[in-house]
DNA sequence: CATTGTTTTCAGAAATTTCTGAAATTCAAG
DNA sequence: CTTGAATTTCAGAAATTTCTGAAAACAATG
């Protein structure tokens, strides 16, 4: 590995955060690279940095680009690819979130939902059932919840985290209002769902 | 496998899904099974049920019991343990969330911050330092909002996830209001403005 | 349509992770 | 102490995943 001291030790903690995370090591490594690095970087650059094969590199980079998280450059008079992680590290965060729900929270749900239609033959199986459905339903409020939040403006998401668990007061405030007599129910599209879940434990 | 076909779905999905999350199968058909079964089970109706050798149940639980995913009970007259997850779904979702936090954001914030005080010696670590302060800054952003939720009662967690993007427009309500002459910002931690008959829509 | 520089594929090697059975350990009760 | 039911440990087997080098495919250029 023929890295500075500072970017080596950022790319190997982040191949052992990758592997930690299902996404193997190489490709942690060639990410993590890639995120600090002021310009693209093309294959045989990465494996001169790396050390790791042609066609190991070659794969990893595939792989990043499945999951959308490389963005593809080219410079002029060179055939070559040559690969960035995108400037906005929002963006990233975006991708990121948005890949693993498609490829697992996604799939997760269906199949709940499926067996949710199931008749069950024993109590055994109608216990599960119960069990399933009440995390079918946390998933779908957090999905839900992700959808909306996917949809805000980066300053106005950043916004909304920064504010932390004061958002609480300001939703106080606004109880206050809407109780107030002679008012329609302010701007909030309606009341709030009774979702609540689970119970004594 | 001996289990009704509903259950074992459901227990092969969340070994496929554990697998893809960095836990290993086993692990993830064990916690499966018991998140639906109804009664608490001990490692030999485990084996039973899900044909592992013996030992590799021991060792799941084990893993099991280091993340705090499961419980401990004892049946009268019985020393076997026997193991359960808890009741509230919610209470799961945190645990989780809390030892992963643990044992992966919390290192990689150090790694961040002590990466962040080394003197750069060329214009490319000085540049991958500055991705590096800026993946540090989001990190913490988001890890200072999920302490803000977790310490939220579940009720009030729920209520503000259902509220979704609608969370927004009581925002803007709020600005509105503490736009009004003679009034400090109240996103600030003070306390809540008192009402006042504005615009909202 | 041959040449050249590049990327991809793929079969097997290497490494890692998971799983097992046998032995060791624990611990309550006689 | 001994016994025996139960659990844990651990070395090696089995399975899976990752990695490599050589060969194939590709695509722009003359």
């Amino acid at each position: 590995m023929n890295l500075p001291p500072l970017i080596q030790t950022f790319v190997l903690h982040f191949g052992e955060m990758g592997s930690r995370w299902g996404i193997n090591r190489t490709v942690g490594q060639i990410y993590a690279l890639l995120f600090v690095s002021a310009e693209p970087l093309c294959a045989d650059q990465i494996v001169e940095k790396l050390g790791f094969s042609r066609s190991n590199v070659s794969i990893g980079l595939k792989e990043l680009q499945a999951w959308n998280l490389v963005q593809l450059k080219h410079l002029p008079d060179d055939r070559r690819d040559y690969f960035t992680t995108p400037d906005d590290l929002w963006q990233i965060v975006r991708t990121l979130v948005e890949e693993r729900k498609k490829r697992e929270i996604d799939p997760t749900l269906s199949l709940l939902r499926e067996t949710l239609l199931a008749e069950p033959m024993s109590d055994e199986e109608r216990h599960a059932q119960a069990r399933m459905r009440e995390m079918h339903d946390l998933i779908e409020l957090l999905t839900r919840w992700y959808g909306d939040m996917q949809r805000l403006e980066t300053e106005r998401l950043v916004q909304l985290l920064s504010l932390g668990a004061r958002v609480q007061k300001i939703l106080e405030m606004k109880d206050r209002l809407t109780l107030l007599p002679g008012r329609k129910s302010a701007a909030t599209g309606g009341d709030v769902p009774d979702n609540r879940q689970g119970g004594a434990s």
